[in-house]
DNA sequence: ATCCCTGCAAAGCCTTTGCAAACCT
DNA sequence: AGGTTTGCAAAGGCTTTGCAGGGAT
């Protein structure tokens, strides 16, 4: 889904801010899109496979500055480190089962009437941030939810 | 609204599962109720206006307990510490602003028409854990957030 | 030649944990 | 008396920050 017409866009646009293009840059993006959620540990992980030097401030830093530009999103899937995922990926919200974990990635359009009814009182939501927390109704509890 | 009846009623409940009544539970308790919504931080200070000897990590344990008996739940509101608040307050879920940093608490009602289509898929939402981010119409930003 | 970006190391928040003393029942 | 709870202190995740060297433009 990320062609050479999106890469040239991206690089442009972190030009355009003052931002310059490093390989950190370019390996952070590329692990965050192959990893789909992804916490900064993990991103490091997966960026070390390519350079073993990358140090995790940088990951952090990078992330920061990706999801400025509109390229990466995080959400909070559990109490522990945030996770990121890409944006050429749908925008979509977030599922979260207590019992098993499980995380589900929802169409926006299902919270519409949500969202309208909440505009309709001044408030646009930031859908892509979103994550409801809760239980499926049939679902095998993992090991740590005792 | 927390009368005399409730407050016989989580003492009781507290010893049904086999938990002390201690001066901390009830002053960590009475804390949560009068602050609205507070991080452990910001419970630690109230409680400490009746007894300076109180630890942090006390407050953690109790805040746990108490959350696991129904009398408090806890949003995130922010990047940073959760907030606490009372259940005798009714059922409620959140909007943040983050232009304004604005909290905004929002009767169930609203959520119906999502947490009925998601039950329909076999998910049951936890509405008094959800907190939705975005970002009022008209609203002063604040220093913060530049 | 700039001055942005990175790696490194240290510090900072927030939270959890081990342990012995104190306390509730 | 007996097991629970607390305070203290230390450790543990995760994240941020200061700084000097290295690198993109």
């Amino acid at each position: 889904m990320a062609g050479p017409a999106e890469s040239s866009d991206w690089r442009e646009r972190l030009r355009a801010r003052g931002y310059r293009l490093t390989p950190q840059r370019e390996m952070v993006l590329r692990a965050v899109e192959e990893l789909g959620h992804a916490t900064p540990d993990e991103v490091l992980g997966k960026v070390r496979e390519q350079s073993a030097a990358v140090n995790i401030s940088t990951v952090y830093r990078t992330l920061e500055v990706l999801e400025e530009l509109g390229l990466v999103r995080h959400a909070h899937l559990s109490d522990r480190a945030p996770t990121y995922h890409s944006i050429s990926d749908h925008e979509h919200f977030h599922l979260v089962c207590r019992n098993c974990q499980k995380v589900v990635s929802v169409d926006p359009d299902v919270l519409k009437p949500l969202t309208d009814r909440l505009e309709a009182d001044g408030f646009v939501a930031d859908v892509g941030h979103l994550t409801v927390f809760g239980h499926c109704t049939t679902c095998t509890p993992t090991e740590e939810s005792s």
